[in-house]
DNA sequence: GTATGTGAAGTAATTCACAGCT
DNA sequence: AGCTGTGAATTACTTCACATAC
């Protein structure tokens, strides 16, 4: 490969795929893996797969594939480079409390180290070992914790409001679970996530 | 427009977005709204906006935009065309639990209408006007009430029997939330939504 | 003047075809 | 043989530039 091209975000959401595979792979004490087999496994083709991980570094072996330790190593360099993901939470609602309880939230290499929420009743509680806080104290509470990014997972009606906050609080990343769009500053980058359209856009696909 | 070209998933997603925007709009009394307006309000540019609308039917005024009233009639018939589409739920865990207490799923045109489970504690309780049922009646579940979408929320390692449950029942579209990959036969669409994959991508997206 | 609609140009992403390695 | 790696071709998507309508 040349050196250091940019790589595309695309490529980076299907490199956490390949991650998340060769982690079950290694579990089963598997060491090696070619392309083909990721491919049957991830649903994507083999070209793809290589194109993919050429992007990031040479590690594979002909006739062998790749080894699964290598592989992964290669990658997690790439997309965490020893960091920790450090995620707020803003709304404690259902869908709040399932974020907060899901279990990929409270590993090593991601937390989630805040909630907010304006019912009075929550706030100071702990779930999860994840304290509530007031809406009062986003930007020192995100400070002290470090975060990283926020999740919006308020009311509608509530989601710009959550959004400022985050940007006020400096954060540069935002999921946002409300069913509307916010507006930001350019440079903060938002990744909405409307179940609603969600379905019915993979409705859609499959009408045809 | 030419007749009927075919239109990409990527439109269709964000026809939604419009949609969504548009109903909004209407709620607050508007009539028209321009290209550049829905632009602003959408994050998105208004040429991509003339150009997805245009690949649906023209209904624009030159000086004054779109009628609300219209633009929606001509996206919802796209869409959704008077379908109502019909949710089935395998798996009423945390995250489960809270996808059967979303709003968006008991809309006229969306409906959760059945979940599964194998933990005979929840079998046979209603949440939310939807039964709980044992996973031996998928298939009869399925029928009478007309499922169109599966959607998994499982544990990970039960992901790749419900998506077969799942086709056995003979739905072909699938919204995949456990953080493993499922394989499924040709024809059946899978739609994964990783909530650990969403976030470390958007991490990496911001760190770049 | 202001907004829509669209062919043409430009970018990005995927797939093909095959070279190279063991 | 069997697998990786990659330039070239293809396809998909977005942006530009401008014709058109009011």
């Amino acid at each position: 490969m040349g050196p250091m091209k940019k790589i595309s975000s695309k490529t980076i959401g299907r490199a956490l795929i390949y991650l998340r595979t060769l982690d079950g792979l290694a579990k089963q004490r598997w060491r090696y893996v070619s392309s083909g087999q990721l491919a049957r496994m991830t649903g994507l083709t083999d070209v793809q797969i290589r194109k993919d991980i050429s992007s990031f570094r040479k590690v594979g072996t002909p006739k062998v594939g790749y080894k699964i330790a290598d592989l992964k190593r290669t990658l997690e360099d790439f997309v965490l480079q020893e960091n920790v993901v450090h995620l707020v939470l803003f709304g404690v609602g259902n869908l709040g409390s399932a974020i907060l309880k899901y279990p990929g939230f409270h590993q090593p290499k991601m937390k989630l180290v805040a909630a907010f929420d304006q019912s009075a009743s929550k706030i100071g509680k702990v779930v999860n070992g994840v304290r509530i806080y007031s809406m009062e104290n986003v930007p020192h509470v995100v400070h002290r914790t470090h975060g990283d990014i926020g999740i919006i997972a308020v009311p509608k009606e509530s989601a710009q409001e959550a959004a400022d906050l985050i940007v006020l609080a400096g954060l540069k990343g935002i999921v946002n679970f409300a069913p509307a769009s916010v507006t930001v500053p350019k440079g903060v980058r938002v990744k909405d996530i409307d179940f609603t359209i969600e379905f019915l856009s993979l409705f859609c696909d499959v009408r045809t």
